[in-house]
DNA sequence: GGTAAAACTGCACTTGCGGTACGGAAATGA
DNA sequence: TCATTTCCGTACCGCAAGTGCAGTTTTACC
């Protein structure tokens, strides 16, 4: 790795872990290079203004995301070779991977953007709306072929159902964060395991 | 009303728009007195700060969304005297609300605050705290009356169960946001409308 | 080991916003 | 009528974002 993306990355971690933990305001530039160990023109050669820090941010963190939910359902899918029960061990290890922090869920930089909605940061809503998109399709797939095989006990939109993912996941972290409390997160993400299995099993 | 009451409710109409579309700190005191045409000294003689023009928010919305829950399943209640058909009727009231409303739901104070944390803010966190235990408390004594009567089809929390109503209100109020979405909200209300039925009806 | 490009530093400046201070004026209500 | 409430006007401070640009160091590569 070249300096460059290295400092550029240490900027970015230190960005991130600030915003996540104040908002994206309350984290002020001149704290993020005290901490960075570079000057304000040093932070401006890497990005133009904050605004593209922003998007650099989300664009890892949507890649991150990503990455994570290939692995954890790519695992569920290598576990067993039924799609309803592989989605009900990839809902398991998503709650496990929850509980199993060391702190707080930091929150989703999604959402923090979603509440924080400029003028200028048409980008952002664009990336934040596709990638909750590319979540919808993604379970939506899962969803259809587990639909494929098993009646559902209730009638429900599979689209709405596979929303309900990211839902509970944003809702999740939002009621984890509001009280203080780490268990909740996983809880509700076990409490959608739950309703998945009562709709399609028995 | 006096004049001085009519002023500040004015400021806080204007204030708690622009919060909910932009975010807290995107919304500046400027902006405000700009729209509700009064000069800043006259913000500073209703509000000390704008710290505290957040609390006086935060509170008045939270009062609110007592009472409208309070009518939501109150009148449910009237309508049924089973306690887990009048929570059905509750949740799809609810939901039908959520599907009336002109535009995209607002948001969430509570959801905005929680994504911006500031050192300063304790007392908002705590106020933040509070309603969303106040809600688990209403939530939880509706369930326990229902578990009482109907065994559950699933193992599960009510605790958890509880939090389940706030979490999908944050979550979908979330998602109707990124996705642009009005109609997410309140399918993700009907989709723990069908969690709850299964759960305790056969 | 020289060299060009990359990765910064230093500094001076502008703008906008939150917030303070305080005197005074106008409206309101008993 | 008269005190209290409800503002207005103005001048000011400090902080943070962002600009501009010249200069310096560091790195990568032949």
């Amino acid at each position: 790795m070249r300096k460059g993306e290295q400092t550029r990355s240490k900027i970015m971690d230190i960005a991130e872990a600030a915003i996540l933990a104040k908002g994206f305001d309350a984290t002020s530039i001149e704290e993020i290079i005290e901490e960075v160990d570079i000057t304000k023109s040093g932070f401006f050669y890497h990005f133009k203004d904050k605004n593209s820090l922003a998007i650099a941010l989300l664009r890892r963190y949507i890649d991150r995301e990503e990455a994570l939910f290939d692995k954890l359902f790519g695992r569920a899918a290598e576990l067993h070779e039924d799609p309803l029960h592989a989605f009900l061990i990839g809902l398991r290890l998503f709650a496990e991977m929850m509980s199993d922090l060391p702190t707080i869920h930091p929150g989703c930089l999604v959402a923090i953007y979603c509440y924080n909605e400029r003028l200028y940061n048409n980008e952002i809503r664009s990336l934040s709306q596709e990638s909750a998109l590319a979540w919808r399709a993604r379970f939506q797939e899962i969803l259809e072929e587990i639909a494929a095989k098993y009646p559902t006990k209730d009638e429900v939109d599979l689209v709405a159902l596979a929303d309900m993912i990211s839902s509970t996941f944003e809702g999740g972290i939002a009621m984890s964060k509001i009280l203080r409390d780490q268990n909740v997160l996983p809880d509700q993400i076990l409490l959608l395991r739950s309703y998945i299995k009562l709709l399609f099993l028995d």
